[in-house]
DNA sequence: ACAGCGGCGAGAATATCATTCTCTGAATAA
DNA sequence: TTATTCAGAGAATGATATTCTCGCCGCTGT
């Protein structure tokens, strides 16, 4: 195929407008089956990470459940850490508009800073019944191995966080000397991983932290003022 | 061992007092063997890590580093996991050590809290220099797959945070309805996290957080009093 | 001194995945 | 119709962890 476009590109003059639109007409065609395929995968995944409630699954599972084969999994993606990459930031897509939208329904600046963490806590913790393993179960390897992309997956979280603090900021609210764009980074990856291992109940004692308990603490910290 | 002495709990009368201690001293002898072998693999295993800075080495690695085999390291340990995981616990034994030795060398409770904080911070970031990627590279995935471990593993540095935080509380620092072991737990984990995802520089903007800022937030948190 | 036994080195055998490769049939375009 | 591209099936490869099989060696009770 795209020895097929190359040709033109060196030669303009050779390559008709009609031959142009049938040559589009064909790669719109093959966008539009790679992205059925894409989304094929990534359904497959999404329903075997909610069934198994965990991101250890095998590609073959993936491929088997969509019905598609290998060959075509590794044509659409570069490995399964990006079909994963893929979830994942959908997953915190989706979970930053929710935010969003629960933050809007308060008021006041700080009220609505409180609500996001206060959701974005409930959201992180492990299986609240079987959505997203991906927030605790996942972020945690890609942390390690893809920091970049995770990084990435991270900017709609970040920049909504970035608006709420910034309006506590407009509003006076915010601390002196509390930069809100660094305030804000703090306060998420504060709440995303403290709420991953707040998750292991067991038969353990005091642990089940509350949204209530984090959201203290990043308002008011700990001293006495 | 156990197993040694409990029979003649059960049975004392068939276990003369000789035979006991000549059993002993075999198994004695026994344990030293596996204790010297045990850290003869802990020993090749940190070199490795040490060397490489990444806990991505294989089992055969360590084996041939420390002239044994694997059938004397599946003997001595369950798997890789518990390799790390005993390097992670020492490892975070002695950094509890050293931030409680740091930590001492305040007068002021608070600044003590303040002191270890930004200790922990600056040895859980990423390598400043050779050390501990068990941390910043291990901790995660552990985290992951053997939650209940790594809450044990964390257990002295917990306790650590909750006599510095108790001491805050005794000397009336803490900030009212705040519980000191709850406290300590969320302290801890922040910290520890918050400087894992703040190590990645490469072509970055602001991200660099600093001890500082991070113990300001603890300390302090977001609001206006 | 000797037979049995447990610990262990050497390293082959397995098992599990991810990833790549090869063959092939079918749809599509020319 | 024929050539080309697409994509399914699944075998091959490669990296590791983990297990297993052989012996050897030293110790221990007889």
């Amino acid at each position: 195929m795209a020895q097929k476009t190359d040709p033109s590109a060196s030669t303009p003059a050779e390559e008709p407008a009609w031959k142009q639109r049938a040559v589009e007409r064909s790669t719109k065609a093959a966008k539009l089956r790679a992205e059925q395929r894409v989304e094929r995968f990534l359904d497959a995944a999404q329903a075997i990470i909610t069934e198994k409630n965990t991101t250890d699954f095998t590609v073959q599972e993936v491929v088997d459940r969509s019905r598609q084969s290998l060959r075509s999994f590794y044509q659409h993606f570069d490995g399964k850490h990006e079909l994963l990459l893929a979830l994942f930031e959908d997953a915190l897509r989706r979970s930053s508009d929710q935010i969003r939208a629960a933050a809007a329904g308060q008021s006041d600046p700080l009220d609505r800073l409180r609500v996001a963490v206060q959701l974005l806590f409930e959201l992180s913790r492990p299986d609240p019944g079987a959505q997203r393993p991906l927030f605790t179960d996942f972020a945690p390897q890609l942390l390690v191995s893809h920091p970049a992309e995770v990084k990435i997956a991270h900017a709609p979280m970040l920049a909504l966080f970035s608006d709420l603090m910034t309006q506590v900021e407009e509003a006076g609210q915010l601390r002196e000397g509390v930069r809100p764009r660094r305030a804000a980074a703090l306060v998420m990856q504060t709440v995303m991983f403290v709420a991953q291992s707040s998750g292991v109940a067991e038969e353990d004692n005091a642990h089940p932290l509350s949204a209530d308990e984090v959201w203290d603490f990043c308002a008011m910290g700990l001293a006495q003022p």
